[in-house]
DNA sequence: TTGCTCACG
DNA sequence: ACGTACGTGAGCAAA
């Protein structure tokens, strides 16, 4: 059966653009009417399978329409620019779905589908016709069917004769009388003033139409009858307006029409630009065409990929063909690299793709193939190499001579990349499609892997990936220039982390215990005292009840709500606690319940049996400035602000008797950046000079000599430099001081005024990230920052602090990744038995044995202050213990 | 899963 | 006038 679609493309476009936010691409395309459009058109094609498609513009600035009335459309607002730029990309996107446009000068994409209507209808052919225009209507029969958006465009209306019928009591012709009386000021149709729907319905009903009610208007009443008579001509010309034109000049021959499979090279491409990723996951375009494939897994007429499986009789071909292998995938399950299983990898070359399984790979055999693995001198790209590397230590393989790896790469073009994952990464650079893991192994509890043939073809299908985005993304990073970011430092840093983690860090685990047992007890007390001063029992960490009781039963000042309910953070607390005694408890409660459950629970759960070790994970492609973050266990985010948290210090010791823990921080180093890069003299001087930042700071703004500066100007001073490294708003400091917003205003024009320089670069960097669309850091590392555009003040205020802030946060991680670089090769290049074992953004932890405690001491600062020459110097102070709370 | 809270730099 | 400090990860509660 024959079905043609027909849409009305204005008409949508424009529901589209109003019913949905201003979104942009990161080129600072507004792409929401498009999106729109897209998401109507593929629901149609998936609910409607129509086998003809049609899309009709307006063409013009004049239609026939304003020849015989000048005010048609007058009093509509002018499109927005924000729309009238999507509509050739709308049309450059119907185009690759295979969906023919049509637009004709001088008429309305009404006329055009009013004349196609017609002749399907004469031919006996189905039409539906989808707009946003309810004058449409007057098209219907029993061969046309109308669709009007409902509320935004998701929804839509479905009428067919009866459904006028049982809506207006009208047949479809009488819709034009309907607007002939009632008008439409959208497009300024007059009517006749003061009819509207109800009374032109009433009166539809009982005369018919525009002339039979003129005829009859002697018959009515009052009002009533003075109103027609006075403005009979405005509504027959009303009616002939709001009347579509059906005979417009053109080929109304459906073969051209003809729609098939959309899912094309043209379109996935299109999406790419458009940055409709959740678009390009769903629909399937790994095939030539055919309809979207809910399994995922590649089906259809696929590329050519020659996938072989390899087992210990095959395993030979693999092995004389390892020459020719460009690039590998090794597949594990489980997030947590160290305790992931390894699944198997996949070998490509431009013959074949070979799957060996984890089995054979691990087995005896393969030597030949793990020697290779782990030759230096055999090049190899790479998905997440580091991963790789430590998935296939903990199953006995090396890794090594990775002179490429595609996911540092990803993240290094975009870090701010929301699906940093093969598959996202081959559609957003044009590598042709492989689709996600999920799609191949389920995800949660539908987790499954899939008969050894699939697994083959879809790891085969990610090294080919690999091999082909190797060449593209190398060019890329040039272009970026961070060829010397990639190559000198995270492709290097990967192996440097991976070392550090399969090291791990040695755990005193009694001791733990034992700090566990205390808590327990103070934890006890604590409750019990909530509990008496409450008068009930209840779940003091549930937010939602610990709200009741303070704020119902207490009746406790409301201080501050979350989307939620109450909110009981500390800061609330705090207000609350002159009111009643419970509220002490409850701090108490709650720093003794984080210890109990993250650091002394949580930290003994990831404590490998065996060995009494943690080996944390370091994720290298999370952060957008360019740091580090630490998983499984978080190592980054051990206390130290207060001294009961601090002690869990004591529990992080060296691997072996007798040696230390060596701890070595940068000094204000975001500061020290920031006196770089903005070059202003006064902070460069304060730092050259080795000044206490803080102080200094204090002396400028108060305008006070350094013997009178209190701890009270020097804790505000100190408020004002972070402020400024984050990105300073007076809200901003003076929530952080509990002080008045004109207060933190002043602080920091008095800032300001003694550091100009720093103004100025604060100025700068907002302009030029403006100018752009993205900011560096001294590394030429890259952050993106879209909304700097945003007509939204939230969103643009907070790109503007974002470029104030990455490029210090940014150059400061850039540094520290350097110094490890460096000192990893120091390390070996004096022969030392010392090992490096944590980062926690601005230090470093190591440890030492007795012998080389002084060499050391001497070296690490060495390194770390020399890692990058600045126009202030860096420093490093080092301390350290018999375990990490001593090295302080 | 999402939201809240809190640990770190 | 608008409502926020920048960057992370983990545990718990409540859907």
């Amino acid at each position: 059966m024959e079905k043609l679609i027909v849409i009305d493309g204005n008409s949508i476009a424009s529901r589209a653009f109003y019913a949905l936010p201003l979104l942009s691409n990161s080129a600072g395309l507004h792409t929401n009417a498009v999106y729109g459009f897209t998401t109507m058109l593929l629901k149609l094609i998936e609910e409607e399978k129509p086998t003809h498609f049609l899309v009709a513009f307006d063409a013009g600035k004049v239609t026939f329409r304003h020849k015989d009335y000048t005010e048609y459309k007058g009093g509509r607002a002018k499109t927005p620019p924000e729309l009238s730029e999507q509509f050739p990309l709308i049309k450059e996107l119907m185009s690759a779905f295979g969906i023919r446009q049509f637009e004709l000068e001088g008429y309305e994409a009404d006329d055009i589908i009013g004349t196609l209507t017609k002749s399907a209808e004469q031919e006996g052919k189905d039409v539906l016709v989808v707009t946003g225009d309810k004058d449409m209507l007057q098209l219907v029969s029993d061969r046309v069917t109308v669709a009007v958006t409902r509320k935004g465009i998701s929804e839509v209306d479905r009428y067919d004769p009866a459904e006028i019928q049982a809506k207006y009591g009208l047949v479809p012709a009488q819709i034009i009388d309907l607007k002939g009386l009632m008008g439409d000021s959208s497009d300024n149709i007059p009517g006749i003033p003061g009819v509207g729907e109800k009374t032109a319905l009433k009166l539809l009903h009982e005369y018919g139409s525009v002339e039979s009610v003129l005829e009859h208007a002697d018959e009515m009443k009052g009002k009533m009858k003075e109103k027609v008579r006075d403005h009979a001509d405005s509504a027959r010309m009303s009616k002939e307006i709001a009347t579509i034109y059906r005979e417009v000049p053109m080929d109304t021959d459906w073969s051209g029409l003809a729609f098939s499979g959309f899912e094309t090279p043209e379109l996935a491409a299109m999406f790419r630009k458009l940055e409709f990723k959740s678009l390009l996951e769903r629909l399937d375009f790994s095939g030539a065409g055919g309809a979207a494939s809910s399994e995922g897994a590649e089906s259809g007429p696929a590329e050519e990929l020659v996938v072989r499986l390899v087992d210990a009789d095959n395993i030979t071909d693999l092995i004389g063909a390892l020459q020719d292998v460009s690039a590998l995938h090794v597949e594990a399950v489980g997030d947590n690299a160290h305790t992931a299983e390894l699944v198997g990898a996949a070998f490509h070359t431009l013959e074949a793709g070979y799957y060996v399984p984890a089995a054979v790979l691990t087995a005896p055999g393969a030597e030949a193939l793990r020697a290779w693995l782990a030759d230096k001198g055999a090049p190899k790209s790479t998905w997440d190499r580091h991963r790789a590397e430590l998935v296939l230590a903990w199953n006995g393989i090396t890794l090594a001579g990775v002179t490429f790896d595609v996911m540092l790469a990803a993240y290094l073009l975009d870090p701010t990349e929301s699906s940093l994952t093969l598959s996202g990464i081959a559609d957003k650079y044009g590598a042709l499609h492989v689709a996600p893991d999920e799609a191949v192994f389920g995800k949660g509890a539908k987790f499954r892997l899939p008969e050894p043939e699939a697994v083959a073809e879809h790891l085969a299908r990610k090294a080919d990936r690999i091999s082909r985005l190797d060449v593209s993304l190398r060019e890329k990073l040039e272009q970026a220039d961070m060829k010397q970011l990639y190559y000198e430092l995270e492709l290097p840093l990967s192996g440097v982390l991976a070392d550090m983690e399969l090291r791990g860090i040695k755990v005193d685990t009694a001791g733990l215990k034992q700090l566990g047992d205390e808590l327990a007890v103070q934890i006890e007390r604590t409750m019990t005292e909530i509990y008496r001063h409450a008068g009930m029992e209840f779940n003091i960490n549930s937010p939602k009840q610990l709200g009741e009781v303070l704020f119902e039963k207490l009746q406790l000042p409301v201080q501050k709500k979350t989307k939620t309910g109450y909110s009981t953070d500390a800061e609330v607390l705090e207000k609350l606690a002159p009111y009643h005694e419970i509220v002490q408890g409850i701090l108490h409660y709650r720093q003794l319940a984080k210890l109990q459950s993250t650091y002394v629970e949580g930290l003994l759960k990831e404590v490998r049996k065996e060995t009494g070790k943690v080996h944390t994970y370091y994720r290298q492609t999370i952060a957008a400035t360019g740091r580090l973050s630490s998983q499984y266990p978080n190592l980054q985010n051990i206390p130290i602000r207060l001294e009961e948290g601090r002690k869990i210090r004591k529990v992080f010791v060296p691997s072996e008797p007798g040696w230390s823990i060596l701890a070595a921080d940068y000094s204000q180093i975001e500061l020290r950046v920031l006196a770089h890069i903005s070059g202003d003299e006064n902070l460069k001087e304060a730092f050259t000079n080795n000044m206490d930042i803080h102080t200094k700071t204090a002396m400028d703004v108060f305008g006070v000599a350094e013997s009178e500066v209190d701890a009270n100007m020097r804790r505000s001073a100190k408020a004002v430099n972070f402020g400024i490294v984050y990105g300073i708003s007076d809200y901003g400091l003076s929530q952080n001081l509990a002080i008045s917003r004109k207060e933190a205003s002043q602080f920091i024009e008095q800032y300001f005024a003694v550091f100009q320089g720093v103004r100025q670069y604060m100025d700068d960097i907002v302009k030029l990230a403006r100018e752009q669309g993205y900011v560096t850091t001294l590394l030429h590392r890259r952050r993106y920052l879209p909304e700097i555009t945003a007509s939204n003040f939230n969103l643009r205020s907070f790109a503007e602090r974002t470029a104030m802030n990455t490029p210090i946060q940014g150059t400061a991680a850039d540094i520290i990744k350097l110094a490890m670089v460096q000192m990893d090769e120091r390390l070996k290049a004096e022969g030392l038995k010392s090992r490096m074992l944590l980062q926690v953004h601005d230090e470093l932890i190591f440890e030492v044995p007795p012998d080389e405690l002084e060499t050391m001491r001497r070296i690490v600062p060495e390194v770390m202050e020399g890692a990058l020459a600045l126009d202030v110097p860096l420093l490093a102070e080092v301390d350290y213990g018999s375990n990490w709370y001593e090295a302080k």
